[in-house]
DNA sequence: CTTATCCCCTGCCGGC
DNA sequence: TGCCGGCAGGGGATAA
């Protein structure tokens, strides 16, 4: 579930917990969590290491050690960070990791789906995590000027929400903010990039930071939203809303599937 | 290089 | 009520 904005209300929930703690211990609950390392070793990088940084690029979420280990991880969909005494309520989601701070507080991740990853890099050498290697410049922190965007668009026939949602080209757009961007933009999604015009690929160059900045405040404002939980609210202007009038013209939004993802799109705001 | 499909997992929701 | 298919905001592997 989690893209830009929602990793990035994680690392600022991370830092007001972490920055400067010890971990006194910490425990793996699913082994699955770390699959690709050896047992037990993330476990020896947390353990008694205090966090002094806590950074995010695209989707990941950096925590630099002292000792110079960075601890990277990916929510993937269902993954999330919770702290004990903050977020109030039972029924707790599955526990994949606990960290026990000194301080005495603590801080678990919860994951449902299992889908989550973990991996221990030289704080030097982020690039031994493949996936991080390959990831590109962060839609928020380096936005794409319009003519970087369009060196990107016009060398591929690919659809251009397939093309926002690459994580080589740009780092932290998913299926829901490419759908709400090209909304914005007015741009159709199955638009080829290369066939998109000037004002078109400036046009997406704008909204883009425009709309993750409008999701963090969004999302800042209480829980998480996590459509598909009860009593989530839906605060999309497009997504997951199949049917339901345009909010800026009125035409029934349709529902179609892009690379395999579910798309939503207005047929009269949005054109190729 | 590209698309398509499947896979990894679990849970919810709507329809019958 | 109960079952069942569809769907889900992630990415990787594989085949064509």
């Amino acid at each position: 579930m989690p893209e830009l904005p929602e990793v990035e209300i994680h690392a600022r929930n991370l830092r007001r917990w972490l920055e400067g703690e010890r971990i006194a211990a910490c425990e793996v609950v699913d082994a699955k969590l770390t699959a690709g390392m050896e047992p037990g070793a993330l476990e020896r990088a947390l353990t008694g290491r205090r966090v002094q940084a806590v950074r995010r690029t695209g989707k990941y979420l950096l925590l630099d050690l002292d000792g110079g280990e960075t601890v990277v991880v990916h929510l993937r969909m269902t993954g999330r960070f919770v702290r004990d005494d903050y977020v109030a309520g039972p029924a707790p989601r599955p526990t994949r990791l606990v960290l026990n701070l000194e301080s005495g507080s603590r801080v678990r991740f919860e994951d449902r789906r299992r889908f989550g990853r973990v991996w221990v890099v030289d704080t030097a050498n982020p690039g031994a995590c493949s996936e991080l290697a390959a990831l590109g410049p962060d839609a928020l922190l380096q936005p794409l000027s319009p003519e970087q965007l369009a060196e990107i668009t016009r060398k591929t026939g690919r659809s251009i929400k397939t093309v926002l949602m690459d994580q080589r080209r740009i780092g932290g757009l998913g299926n829901i903010y490419a759908v709400e961007i090209l909304f914005r933009a007015g741009v159709a999604p199955d638009a080829p990039a290369n066939t998109l015009s000037n004002a078109q690929v400036r046009e997406i160059a704008r909204v883009t930071p425009e709309c993750l900045e409008w999701a963090i405040g969004a999302q800042s404002r209480g829980e998480l939203i996590y459509l598909g939980e009860k009593g989530a609210e839906n605060v999309f202007d497009l997504y997951r809303r199949a049917g339901q009038p345009c909010p800026r013209c009125g035409t029934p939004i349709v529902r179609s599937v892009i690379g395999g993802r579910g798309t939503y799109y207005c047929p009269t705001c949005q054109q190729r």
